[in-house]
DNA sequence: AGTCCACCGTTTTTT
DNA sequence: ACGGTGGACT
């Protein structure tokens, strides 16, 4: 272990040893210092990580290893930056400036706006939202004639994106990768996008890294520079990496190699947008003599949770390994408990909340992690239904709102004129009579000329080309935007915004507006306005709002979580319940058919984040009938429930509630013992696999349960009157046909309308 | 040019 | 079920 001879002198000893290593446990404390050459500190969950990673910081700067201006330090999110600058100014007691701590996206932009030029940008480019980003790629797609029926915008863009994500220009695309793309036209429209985003002078998000990797690659002196000002790298959540982000980083960490990057491969759940777990599996062939830390002492959650976790994720392939463990009682078992439908699933979830509340637990404390957003729905009603204080986190973001992107859009027109997808957006907003007409005309024009919107229909409007009153008010729109122009130079942004946002009649669309949402949305137009206080500059703000679309949200109180798995990702609660562990949903079908095992892995890395969320109670829940797309599917416990050790789980099962698919599955939810199980005697063969056992039995109630059965030929007409059987349903009578469509009148679940195929004769049921 | 209706697709989501 | 979208209609 070495420690710096600069600054502190020689190794301090226990009593004078600065305060940010007293308390760390060994591994932490050599993350700690370990300071030279790369380090990969693979920190499990709840292990500290960043309490290691903040002091590792502190120590950096306090030793006088390296000035803030020398250390650069990547996290994923803007939250994750703010929390880490305001940890390490807690650690030193004073805060950090002049340090490079932000997302790759943010401190990439940064670079790419000093060397833009290189890049064939002005430093001024606009950093495209997704939506942009998509209707660009429509009007490429138009333009070339590609039939948006077979290949949609948004999957032409996804597939650019994942070239991007691998760090791919055009230029750089297999043919065959691009085969598959668009008919093998893939890469033709992945440069006709970089050609038209160049044009614009913007670009997305994966620009910003791909841009800076270009001009690294091509121009030595660039990374010179940066290898003589960066001395230690930092890296957090290094599983989440992908392709582009890591050619990024070890081409600056080239030159020190003093590259440490933090994470837990067990904990990588962005594969689907281009994350390579590979990065941090292959950390030490990329960085030769690396030293890897591993963190395994868990403080967070107890013994059973933490063995829960374990015992799911070790039956994924491929990891790097780990064994946590903790101290303390062995805590409350883990509940499993099965429902009805997912309404039931709510209001067991709002039961167990509000025994809990009187029990003295805060809701704070509490959360629920979903599998989707769509689920969300079931306990936001319920609660309502209660009166449960809860808050959705996540959700639609402030900086996605319509009013809010418009707004925007005036302003990165009057920032950056050559913006037509901003001038697209809001010319005929509030509406003027600018109709596509006028904007076929007008696009046509701006083509020929190979100039902007805004500088054609400047041009434009002197001429008699136009329709009087289009002209008309084209005019009165350049006219407005040169005024505003000239109002940026000397007003300050805020009251330029003000300006802009009332002469346009924008503001004035909205108070006209009788609907419903309308004074919300002026509402947020002044949050806003407010929000760009904060900032120098338009310039300044606009490059905020590009780079950071997070909510604005702060609402404190006493409120129960709701939210995505996903989004769960670094938090904790004492109180976790995870819902909706069925198969098909968790592990989530389309993750199956479009990755297999692979998204298999990364389904069972979910469950593993969702687990290890909880510090001292959890609860998983699944429904017998889920309501899906509409209609009803019935579905079976998620094979996560079973991965999950016996000897930390406790099933409540509603009895007799599975008794169709219980028997026919082999009658357990995987934890009764043969003499206890309440369905009776298994019918499967104890040595098959539980796999195998779907695999026999369940595929065609699994992948698509509606669609299969329903395609079958009905069998046999049944009378009105007659009594049948569902497997949903339950028991019922018919009470009208209509062809193989039934309506049956459902003893316990009303009357539905359903397939002839799904039903049995009563008599026959069982 | 603007409004209405039929049709489609529907995991996760940060920057 | 539901919301967004594109095409047809007024």
């Amino acid at each position: 272990m070495s420690t710096s001879p600069s600054a502190q002198g020689p190794r301090p000893d226990e009593v004078s040893e600065p305060p940010y290593l007293s308390g760390l446990n060994a591994a932490q404390r050599e993350a700690v210092e370990t300071l030279d050459g790369p380090v990969l500190m693979l920190a499990g969950a709840g292990t500290g990580k960043t309490r290691a990673l903040t002091a590792r910081l502190a120590h950096l700067l306090l030793t006088g290893r390296a000035m803030p201006g020398q250390i650069l330090a990547v996290t994923f999110t803007n939250k994750a930056a703010r929390e880490m600058k305001e940890r390490v100014a807690g650690l030193l007691g004073r805060s950090v400036e002049g340090w490079w701590l932000g997302t790759f996206h943010s401190l990439a932009a940064r670079f790419l706006r000093r060397y833009a030029e290189m890049a064939g940008l002005q430093p001024n480019f606009t950093i495209l939202d997704p939506d942009d980003q998509l209707r660009l790629m429509k009007q490429i797609l138009v333009a070339e004639g590609i039939d948006d029926k077979a290949w949609p915008a948004r999957a032409v863009l996804s597939a650019v994106e994942r070239w991007k994500d691998k760090g791919l220009t055009p230029e750089r695309v297999s043919a065959g990768e691009a085969g598959a793309v668009a008919n093998g036209r893939g890469v033709e429209l992945y440069a006709a996008y970089q050609a038209r985003l160049q044009q614009l002078n913007a670009c997305d998000f994966g620009d910003l890294l791909l841009h800076c990797i270009e001009i690294f690659r091509s121009r030595p002196e660039v990374l010179a520079e940066l290898h003589r000002q960066f001395r230690y790298l930092l890296v957090d959540e290094y599983q989440d990496t992908n392709v582009a982000q890591y050619l990024w980083l070890r081409l600056i960490a080239q030159g020190h190699k003093n590259i440490c990057c933090v994470g837990d491969d067990d904990q990588s759940i962005y594969g689907w947008r281009g994350a390579e777990v590979g990065n941090i599996l292959r950390f030490e062939q990329d960085f030769p003599g690396a030293k890897v830390i591993r963190l395994e002492r868990n403080y967070r959650s107890t013994p059973t949770i933490l063995g829960a976790a374990s015992g799911l994720i070790a039956k994924n392939e491929g990891r790097l390994g780990k064994t946590l463990w903790t101290e303390g009682d062995a805590g409350e078992h883990i509940r499993v408990r099965g429902l009805w439908d997912g309404e039931a699933e709510a209001r067991f979830v709002g039961d167990e909340i509000e025994a809990l509340q009187r029990a003295g637990e805060s809701l704070g404390e509490m959360a629920i992690l979903l599998r989707t957003t769509a689920m969300m729905r079931e306990f936001e009603d319920r609660f309502n239904a209660i009166g449960l204080p809860h808050r959705i986190v996540g959700g639609p973001r402030f900086y996605e709102r319509l009013e809010v992107r418009d707004a925007l859009a005036y302003l990165r027109v009057v920032a950056q004129p050559a913006d037509d997808l901003a001038f697209e957006r809001i010319v005929n907003k509030p509406k003027r009579g600018l109709g596509e007409a006028t904007l076929k005309q007008l696009r046509q024009a701006a083509r020929a000329q190979g100039l902007p919107l805004l500088e054609t229909a400047r041009r434009l409007i002197a001429t008699d080309e136009l329709k009087p009153k289009a002209r008309k008010a084209l005019t009165d729109v350049v006219e407005s935007f040169l005024r505003w122009r000239q109002a940026a130079e000397e007003l300050p942004h805020t009251e330029l915004a003000e300006t802009v946002l009332e002469e346009s009649g924008y503001i004035e669309m909205w108070r006209q507006d009788t609907a419903i949402e309308a004074p919300g949305r002026l509402e947020n137009l002044v949050a806003l306005v407010d929000g760009m206080a904060d900032f120098e500059n338009l310039q300044g703000f606009l490059e905020h709002v590009g780079l950071v679309m997070e909510n604005l949200q702060e609402t404190g109180g006493e409120q129960v979580s709701i939210m995505t798995l996903h989004a769960a990702k670094g938090l904790e609660f004492d109180t976790v319940f995870l819902a909706g562990w069925e198969e098909g949903l968790f592990p989530n079908q389309r993750a199956l058919d479009e990755t297999g095992l692979r998204g298999l892995e990364e389904e069972r890395r979910l469950a593993y984040v969702g687990l290890t969320r909880a510090r001292r109670r959890l609860f998983v829940t699944f429904a017998a009938n889920r309501r899906l797309h509409g209609s009803w599917a019935a579905a079976i416990p998620s094979r996560f429930v079973d991965e999950l050790p016996p000897e930390h789980v406790e099933v409540e099962s509603e009895q007799g509630l599975y008794g169709q698919a219980a028997a026919a599955w082999g009658g357990s939810f995987g934890r009764f013992g043969a003499e206890e199980d309440p369905f009776g005697p298994r019918r499967v063969s104890p040595g098959m696999s539980r796999a195998q056992r779907y695999a026999n039995e369940f595929r065609p109630f699994i992948d698509g349960t509606a669609t299969v059965v329903e395609s079958l030929p009905a069998e046999g007409g049944f009378a009105i009157g007659e009594r049948v059987f569902h497997t949903k349903f339950g028991y019922g009578s018919v009470v009208r046909t209509e062809g193989e469509k039934l309506t049956v009148a459902f003893d316990h679940s009303g009357e539905k309308r359903v397939m002839a195929a799904f039903l049995v004769p009563a008599d026959q049921a069982g």
